[in-house]
This record gives structure tokens, C-alpha cells and sequence, in this order.
DNA sequence: CCGCACTCCTAAACCGGTGTAGTGACGAGT
DNA sequence: ACTCGTCACTACACCGGTTTAGGAGTGCGG
């Protein structure tokens, strides 16, 4: 373990090899004008041959921008691992960052009091230049949080749950609507849905939109249930829900996300029901689970990568207060039909 | 979009508020002696009533300790989403780090080389005081990365895969040894295992293992298939050892990770072939999901987030050279038994 | 009464950059 | 010949802490 000391070059030593003074070191590094091309390449020349870089840490403190950008999860541990979602959108989020140089700091947060607490302490220490905020929840305390803060944000949510903040979102509404369509078009009459955590936003949005889409096209019933987004939720959901005698049973289930869908398609199988022939099943957000259960699972689908990657692009301009920071909608998650759904009632 | 300028409170307003200078006011939130109990006091009351904390820009650069810790992950950002394991391992991370009010910066990179700049350039800059690395291989660069810069790190690998480096592993040989004996034990005799990609120097481990315990417990046959972890692969590699003829086929498949082994549950379902009574499968890690499939999966188990703890833990020792960051394993996984194995050949 | 050790605290020099005011040199305008 | 303006660059004060050397006060032995 022969600990070599490294040999910490700093702007100094670059300054010193290429002749010029420390303040036309930092010019050349942040392209400003008012150097020579000639001394800009001799700085440059010098800075390679030494392998320095400029050190985050002075940049920061002496008051330029902040090169790093925050994101703090309050989900439990348990449930985390398991939503694909997150780590999906968190590459997406990266792969915009990294083309920036920009990295991500991650916390993983119990409640959100600790996410504000934690928001606050990273932009008053200077820690993060902006912040990612998900889960939104109704009255969400974190929007006046970045207003009094001054705070640079993308929150990822629905308007009516982000206030003023700038943010993306996919459009829930329509997409469980459409959910909805296609399950009444295939000609079920009496549907479920299996619901995330009830305090989510989104959560609440998809209850009050599929109230609406099922009332009208469900006339023979149309159940709800709030969960945990854990499988286990899922599964106790779908049992409930499948319990009942058929006539009061559903034809077919949405459920908020994947897991809670291939839970749901293992109550179904453990209660002898067959899928799609005796219940239709519609999973949400189509990560590759979807694909690898037997039947394969319908779902609404759409880019979580991409979605991801184009938070990090709005946030950058937030930042830089570069205008063009608007609000604005992903596309919508469209249907994926696959072997979990088909017409009520059908043998094989 | 009334951005009140945040009033930032420095340590200068703290000396001025407790009448005494910067000096003291550092001395007393390093619990550094010099100082009476009564001005510590007198601070600590100034501060609190100032809402003042360190500033962490200011503090690294200054020279003390840096409160962030480092974590590559390269990996395709797809599999990334579905691998439980990494979510588990970080939120078990994080769990220690969050007690020493400690951060994690996450960098997803595409390739190894990547990743040994990304370090190289963390720690130079000193953006982290440590850093924790993942998924060695033979031949590690990192082995060298890390001596030559005198980066504080833990390996999570086995010591014969991490060279020198301070590491925390989980003994796979001697799970893939039980995995195989408990099969062996059921009656089979006919064994494949489905591993992760083979470049990674755990897989290697696994396969040497399970070569000779599969070589000495399964005379009638043993079979190993390289795959990336993906479920898709884990898919492709189920079906074509179950395409074989019954005499040249496996009557049981233990799997690198719970992804593909859910994959493998479903590949049998679509070949009708009944688990467990026509192929017994054993998965990995056992993140919730092996309890979400129907049957149920037998998974060989251990605790991912208590072993991101142990590893945070572990790094905290390196990093403040407190003698004890002895490299050490953490508990082998033990075998839970549930609904996808069996005797071989059982008609139920 | 002096020297000495000890405690408690301050001033000032850092850390490695950024920002700004200011300097010298050079060309143009009159 | 004397301004005036630019351009290219430097010197130096910051950012908000940490860390030293050292000073003022106190107690104690000789």
C-alpha cells in the first residue's frame, strides 16, 4: 500500500509553466474573451502536459456556477429497489448530466420534512446547482421551499401539484383514460384499478381520471385501490379484488406500475384464474418485466430514460436561465397490448 | 417567481454574534479543545439562533475532510433499472453515510476506462474523500487507479479480484457449492446454471465453483451459460437449455440474479413445461420478486441492503485510517426454499 | 518578583480558484 | 505630439472555511 502522495497541481504550477499569470489561466479555461489565441493555446498546452483541471471545489466557493445537481428520493428502501422507474430515469438523468460534466447527488430520504432539510442545506452550502424534485404530493411543502430558497428546479409532476415550478410531466390523465378505452373497447364492462401510494400526486390524478373514464364506459363496475406500490400491495389488491363472486369480480385490472402487475398476474394463476382468458391484466410503465412474465404483460408504455434525460435538459436551462425553461409534457405513455389482455370471457 | 435572495449567514457572522473570532467559532464545531465550555456554548447558541451550518465548499477546500462519497456504476443503463440489487446495495449505503451526514455522488459510466477517470478526476479535484467500487474484474485497471492516486476505497469483491484494495464480499463459491448440494440433495443430477456476464470477476468465481461442485454432485450432466443479467438473456439462455431432449436436459437451472430466473419461469411456462415438477429454478439475491411469481421462486438470500451498510461502513474506517478496515466477508447467502424446486421428475 | 507552564483565544496565512480594477503597449484620430 | 480607445494581461481582493503561530491572562514554584 504505497500510499503515493499525489502531487496536487493547481492553476498555479499551469500558470507558472505557461508564462502567464493565474487570472489568464481561469480566462482560457472558461473561454472568455481578452487572451490571445496564441497565449490561450500555450495555456491550454501547458494545462495538458501537466494534467491539471480545474478544481471544482475553488470554482465553487469562489462564487461561479455549481457543478452539481441534486435529487432526493423518499420512497422506502424496500419498494426502491424494485421500481425500475427510478434507475431508469436517474441513466436518463445522467446520460444528459455527463454531456455537461455535471454529477448527480443522490439521497435517499425518509419523509419529506428530511427532503427539505436536506434541499435547503445543499443550496445554502453551495452543494447542488439545482435540484430534480419527484413524488409530488397535494400542497407540497417543497414549492414554497425553492421559492424562498431561490432554488433552480425541475419538478417532475404534474402543474396543478408543482405550482409555479417549472416541470415535466407525462400526461396520467389521458393515458389511464385511454387504459380504460382500450380495456371497455375489448368489452369489459366491470374494471379495477390498482393505484400507487394514495398521498402521491399522481396518484390522485390517475383515481380522479379513471373515476371518470370508468364511470362512462364501465357501467357494470369500477373498482379503486390505494397501495404501496409494492408487490406485496399489489398482490393483496388483486386478491381482494378477485375474490368476489363473478358477477361482482372484475374483468380486468390497471395497475400504477409493473411489479404490483406481475404480483397481481401470481395471485391470479395461485387462484386458478387464467390470464387473459378469465381476467385481463394492464401493467404501467413497460420496463422489461413486462415482457419476461408468462403471458407477457400489456401495458401503458412509454421512455423513462428519456423522460429522465429531458428533465436534465430542463433543469439546465432553468440554471442558466437560458428562456426557453417552459413547462411542458412528455408524450404520453401509449398502450403496449400483449398476452395479459383480451376480451372478457373467452376460452381458448 | 419572487426569488428572495437567500441572506447567506457566514462563519464570520457567527464570531460576530458570539464575540469571537472565525477561529474559535471552527474550534468549537470541530469539538477541537481550546476552547471554554462557556464560548462553546456561546457559539453553538449564536449559530443555532443564525441557522448557520459549515459550509461543506469551503470546509473541502480548506483542506479537511470531504463529505461525499463516490460510486461509478458501469453497467447499461437498461439492465440497471431492473437489477434490484444496486437500488437495495445504495439505499444501504446511504443508511451509513446519512449518519455521518455524508453524500453520494453516483455516476453511471459506459465503460471501465470511464469510470478510472471519473475517479482519477474525483479525487483529484477532491470532489469525494473515498470511494466505493463495483463489479471487478480480472485485472482490475482499478487495483492500480487507486494505489497510484491513494484513493480511500472499499472493493466490493472477493480479495483475489481486488488486488491490496480494502474489500467487503459475499462468498459466492460457497453459495454456488450450497446451491448446487441442496439440488443434489432433491435428487438432481442434471444441473445448469445461468450466470451474469462473464467479464466480471464474480461470475468466474461462480463458475469455478459451481464446475466442481456441479462436476462432483451432477455426474449426469452440468451445464453453464454466459449471459449480460438481462431477463431477455436469461430468456434466450432458459430456452435453449430446455429445448434438449429430456435425457440431455437440465432438470434444475440456478440463476445469477432474480431477473433472469423470473425470465427462466416464464420461458418454462411457454414451453409447458410445469416448474417444478418438469425443471426445478433457483434464483439470486431474492429481492422481493421471487415472492411475486407464481410459483413462488427458491432464491438463494441475503440481505443487499445491510451489506451496502457494512461496505459504507467499511469505507469510513479506510477513510479516517482507524485501523480496523480489515477486508472481510459479509454472510454467505443461505439457501430459502420455496415453490420452484423440487425433486426432479414429480407429478403433483 | 520573575520565570514557566498552561489555558483560552486571536490574527493571519492558507486552500484553489474567480472577478475586477488597473497597467502598459500599440494604433488611430486630430 | 498628444490624447483616446482597445487589447492583452496582471495584481489582488475575494469566496468561507481550517490551521497555524503567537499573545494575553492565570496559577505556581523558586
Amino acid at each position: 500500500m504505497t500510499a503515493t502522495p499525489t502531487p496536487r497541481v493547481t492553476i498555479k504550477d499551469v500558470a507558472a509553466r505557461a508564462g502567464v499569470s493565474k487570472g489568464a489561466v481561469s480566462l482560457a479555461f472558461n473561454h472568455k474573451p481578452g487572451l490571445s489565441e496564441a497565449t490561450r493555446d500555450r495555456i491550454f498546452r501547458a494545462a495538458r502536459e501537466l494534467g491539471w483541471a480545474p478544481n471544482l471545489t475553488a470554482r465553487t466557493l469562489a462564487g461561479s456556477r455549481v457543478d452539481v445537481v441534486g435529487l432526493a428520493v423518499c420512497r422506502p428502501a424496500r419498494m426502491l429497489g424494485l421500481e425500475p422507474w427510478y434507475m431508469e430515469f436517474v441513466s436518463g438523468v445522467e446520460s444528459v448530466l455527463a454531456e455537461h460534466s455535471c454529477s448527480l447527488l443522490l439521497r435517499l430520504v425518509r419523509s419529506l420534512d428530511e427532503e427539505v432539510g436536506v434541499q435547503a442545506a445543499w443550496w445554502r452550502g453551495r452543494q447542488i446547482g439545482g435540484s430534480i424534485l419527484v413524488d409530488f404530493r397535494a400542497d407540497d411543502p417543497r414549492v414554497d421551499l425553492v421559492e424562498r430558497l431561490g432554488l433552480p428546479v425541475v419538478a417532475v409532476g404534474h402543474p396543478s401539484l408543482t405550482g409555479g415550478l417549472t416541470s415535466v410531466w407525462t400526461d396520467d390523465a389521458t393515458a389511464v383514460t385511454e387504459a380504460v378505452r382500450y380495456l371497455a373497447a375489448l368489452g369489459h364492462r366491470r374494471i379495477a384499478r390498482v393505484g400507487g401510494a394514495a398521498d402521491l400526486g399522481h396518484t390522485s390524478i390517475r383515481t380522479a381520471a379513471f373515476d371518470e373514464a370508468a364511470g362512462a364506459l364501465a357501467p357494470a363496475g369500477a373498482w379503486q385501490v390505494a397501495t404501496d406500490f409494492s408487490g406485496d400491495a399489489g398482490a393483496r389488491a388483486t386478491r381482494s379484488l378477485l375474490t368476489a363472486a363473478p358477477p361482482d369480480r372484475p374483468t380486468a385490472i390497471v395497475y400504477d406500475n409493473d411489479i404490483m402487475a406481475v404480483a397481481g398476474l401470481s395471485v391470479a394463476a395461485e387462484m386458478g384464474l387464467r390470464v387473459p382468458q378469465d381476467v385481463s391484466l394492464l401493467a404501467w410503465d413497460d420496463s422489461q418485466l413486462c415482457r419476461l412474465t408468462h403471458p407477457t404483460l400489456s401495458a401503458m408504455s412509454h421512455d423513462v430514460h428519456g423522460f429522465g434525460a429531458e428533465v436534465a435538459r430542463t433543469l439546465f436551462s432553468v440554471i442558466t436561465g437560458s428562456g426557453e425553461a417552459e413547462s411542458h409534457p412528455v408524450p404520453t405513455p401509449v398502450l403496449t397490448p400483449r398476452g395479459s389482455t383480451a376480451p372478457p370471457g373467452i376460452r381458448v
